[in-house]
DNA sequence: TTTCAACACGAAAACGTTTTCGTTGTCAAT
DNA sequence: ATTGACAACGAAAACGTTTTCGTGTTGAAA
C-alpha cells in the first residue's frame, strides 16, 4: 500500500525545494528544463495528483455542488439529478448530494453540514414541510454569506436567487386544451394542496384553459388531495377518493392529474368502474416517466424535460461562480429560466 | 453580505491568539471561565462554524463517501442511494455522487477526481463496460492507495474489498419455484449477456430451479438481450424479440424476467397475442419497483431492499472508515453481505 | 574589472484548523 | 527567599498547495 505521494516528499526525493517542484509541475518557465524533466518523469513515475482539499483551502473554492432533494427515488428529481451530473462533470465540478426528504429538518441540517466549506453553491427544490411552515431563514443566510443558491421546480419566489422551473401554467393549459379539443366537457382535476406551488401552478393551468374555453370551473371536478397520498403507502386512500370522484361526477370525460401517480391511479379505478379508456374517459398526466410509459395503456402527459432542466440550473450556478468578479452591491440580478413543456400524446387520450 | 467568520477574526477582535479561541470554543480546560464565556458568546453572536475543508486537510480526513453508480434514473439504484444517505447523515458523513453511465471512461474519470482527498472512500456498483472489458486498475490502483472500496450489485469477484450483493441465485430460485409450484412448465427465461454478473446469476438460479424439479432446461426458452435493449430507445426492438420468444415457443406458460422491463414488455406482448395473464401466462419479473406496483396487471416480483443494501454498504463503509487502526498488513479481511430477495406475490401470478 | 540582466531556484506566507509545547504569572509550601 | 505547582495563555508546527518575493550564480556588456 503506497500513500499519496506529495509535492514535499518529490521535493525530498529530488532534493529541491517544494516550489521547484510544484512550478515544475505547472511548466513554470522559472525552472530549468533540466529540472521540469526530472521532476515530471518522477511526478509520472509515482503518479501524482495534487490533493484537492489543499487546493480548496488555498483557493477558497471547493468546485464542489451542493444538490439537496426532497426525494430521489422520483423520476422527475433523478433526471434533473442526471442534468446537473453532467454538467457538472464537464466543467469539472463535483456534486454532493442530499435528501430532505420533504423534511425540513433534513433541509436545515443538509445545507448547514454543507455550507461550511464542503460547497460552492447550492442547487435545490424546496421540501413540501419547508413551503407549509413558510420557514425561509436558512435560504437566506445561505445567501446573506455569499453562496449562491439556485432553486429548481418548488421555488420560493420572496427568496432572491436564480431559478429554473417547468412552465406549469402553460403546460397544464396545453394538457387541458388537448383534452378539450377532443371534445371533453367535463375534465377532473386531481391535484396536491395549494401549498405546493407545482399544485397550485398545475390548478391555474387548469382553470385557465377551461376559461378561455368558456367552460364552466366545476369545483366538484377537483379533487385536491393530501401529500401523503403520494406516497405508495397511502394507495388504497388515494384510490378511495378517485373513486368517490368518479362516483360523484357520472358525467365525468376527462381527467388531468398533476402528477403520474395519480394519473394511472385514475385510469386503474377508470377500469374498475368499467370505463374504457379513452373512450369513456381521457386521462392525461404530468412527468414522463416510466409509469406513463409503460402503463396500460400508455399514458398521454406532460413532458417536463428534467434532464435539460437540471443543465441549464447547474450552468446557472456554475457561471455565477465563475464570473464572481465580486459584484457584491446590492444590485445583484438574478435570472429565472423557464424551460417549456412537451405535450407527449399516448393512448389514453384520441 | 457577511463573509463565514474564522478563528483568526474573532482572535483579533477578542485581543486572544487564535490557539485560545480554538480551544475556549472546544471548552478545554486550559482556558478560563471568563474567556471561555467571552469567546463562545462571541462565537454564538457571529455563527461561527469551523471550516470544513480545513479540518478536512488537518484530519486527513474529509467525512465524505463517494458513491458511484451506472444510472440514477432507475428504482433500485436511486433506493440504494437513498439508503447510503440516511446512515451517511446519521454518522455525519457526506455523499458525493457521480455517474458512470454504464461507461468505462467516466468510471475512471470520476473516481480519478475523487480520489485526491475529497472523499474517504468509495462505494460503487460497476459499469456494464467495465463488466465487459474486464479492466480492473482503476479499483486496484484506489484500493492499493490506502482508500476502501464497498462493491454493491455489480460487483468484482477478483476484487480485495467489501461487497454487498443480492441473493441473486436464490430470489431467482424463488421466482421460478413459484412457477413451478403454479404448474408452469415451460418457464422462459429474459436474462441479459453473461457478463454483467447480476444476469448470469439469476439465470443460474433459474436452471437450479429447474434442474431441482428434474424439468429440462430447454434453450430456446432462454432470451438473453443485448443490453442496450434496457434502454428505453430500444423499446420496440425488445419488444420483437419477445414476440420472436412467444411466437417460437407456443407452449410457454410463463415467464421470469431479470428486470422490470423485460417483465412488463412480456407482458405487453403478451397481451398483444391475445394471452391472458396469469391465466395463459404467468409472469414474474426482479426489482419491486413503480413499475411492478402499477403495470396492469400488477406484477409478482422478488424485491431486492435496495434501501436496507444501501445502509449495510455505507455502514460497511463507515466501520472500516473509523477503525482503521492501520492495520496496514496484507491479512486484511473482507466482508460479502447477502441481502435476502422477497417474493412479492402481485396479480401476474395465480 | 565592474555592472547588470537573466536565469534558476528557495523561503515564506497564506488558506483555517488543532495540538503540542513552551512561557509567563501567581500563590502556597518550604 | 527559594522552590514548585498550577493556571492561563501564546507561538508554532502541521495538513498540501500556490505564489510572491527574494537571492545567488552566471554571462555578457561596458
Amino acid at each position: 500500500m503506497k500513500r499519496k505521494i506529495t509535492l514535499k516528499q518529490i521535493a525530498k526525493e529530488l532534493d529541491v525545494s517544494i516550489s521547484t517542484v510544484s512550478k515544475a509541475l505547472r511548466n513554470s518557465n522559472e525552472i530549468s528544463d533540466d529540472t521540469k524533466e526530472k521532476v515530471q518523469a518522477f511526478a509520472r513515475l509515482y503518479s501524482y495528483r495534487p490533493n484537492n482539499i489543499a487546493l480548496s483551502l488555498k483557493n477558497r473554492k471547493t468546485k464542489t455542488i451542493g444538490v439537496i432533494i426532497p426525494e430521489i427515488v422520483h423520476y422527475f428529481f433523478s433526471m434533473v439529478i442526471r442534468g446537473i451530473e453532467r454538467v457538472a462533470l464537464d466543467r469539472h465540478y463535483n456534486v454532493i448530494v442530499g435528501l430532505s426528504n420533504e423534511s425540513f429538518d433534513k433541509e436545515v441540517i443538509n445545507m448547514e453540514t454543507l455550507a461550511n466549506g464542503s460547497i460552492d453553491g447550492f442547487i435545490l427544490s424546496v421540501s413540501k414541510e419547508t413551503l407549509f411552515k413558510q420557514d425561509y431563514h436558512h435560504f437566506n443566510e445561505t445567501i446573506n454569506q455569499g453562496m449562491p443558491i439556485v432553486m429548481f421546480d418548488r421555488i420560493i419566489n420572496e427568496i432572491q436567487c436564480d431559478k429554473v422551473i417547468v412552465d406549469d401554467i402553460e403546460g397544464s393549459k396545453k394538457a387541458v386544451n388537448k383534452l378539450i379539443g377532443n371534445g371533453c366537457t367535463h375534465i377532473a382535476l386531481i391535484s396536491t394542496k395549494d401549498y405546493v406551488s407545482v399544485g397550485r401552478l398545475r390548478t391555474e393551468g387548469y382553470m385557465n384553459a377551461l376559461i378561455e374555453h368558456q367552460l364552466p370551473v366545476n369545483p366538484d371536478l377537483i379533487l385536491k388531495v393530501d401529500d401523503k397520498l403520494e406516497s405508495e403507502d397511502y394507495l388504497e386512500e388515494l384510490e378511495g377518493k378517485v373513486e368517490q370522484l368518479f362516483k360523484e361526477n357520472k358525467n365525468l370525460d376527462a381527467v388531468f392529474a398533476v402528477n403520474e401517480l395519480y394519473a394511472v391511479t385514475a385510469m386503474k379505478v377508470a377500469r374498475k368502474l368499467g370505463l374504457s379508456i379513452p373512450d369513456d374517459v381521457q386521462v392525461i398526466g404530468f412527468t414522463d416517466g416510466v409509469l406513463s410509459r409503460h402503463a396500460t395503456p400508455t399514458l398521454t402527459t406532460i413532458k417536463q424535460h428534467g434532464h435539460y432542466l437540471g443543465e441549464q440550473a447547474a450552468n446557472l450556478l456554475i457561471d455565477r461562480l465563475e464570473n464572481d468578479i465580486e459584484i457584491d452591491e446590492e444590485d445583484e440580478v438574478y435570472q429565472t429560466l423557464v424551460i417549456e413543456t412537451e405535450l407527449i400524446e399516448r393512448e389514453s387520450t384520441k
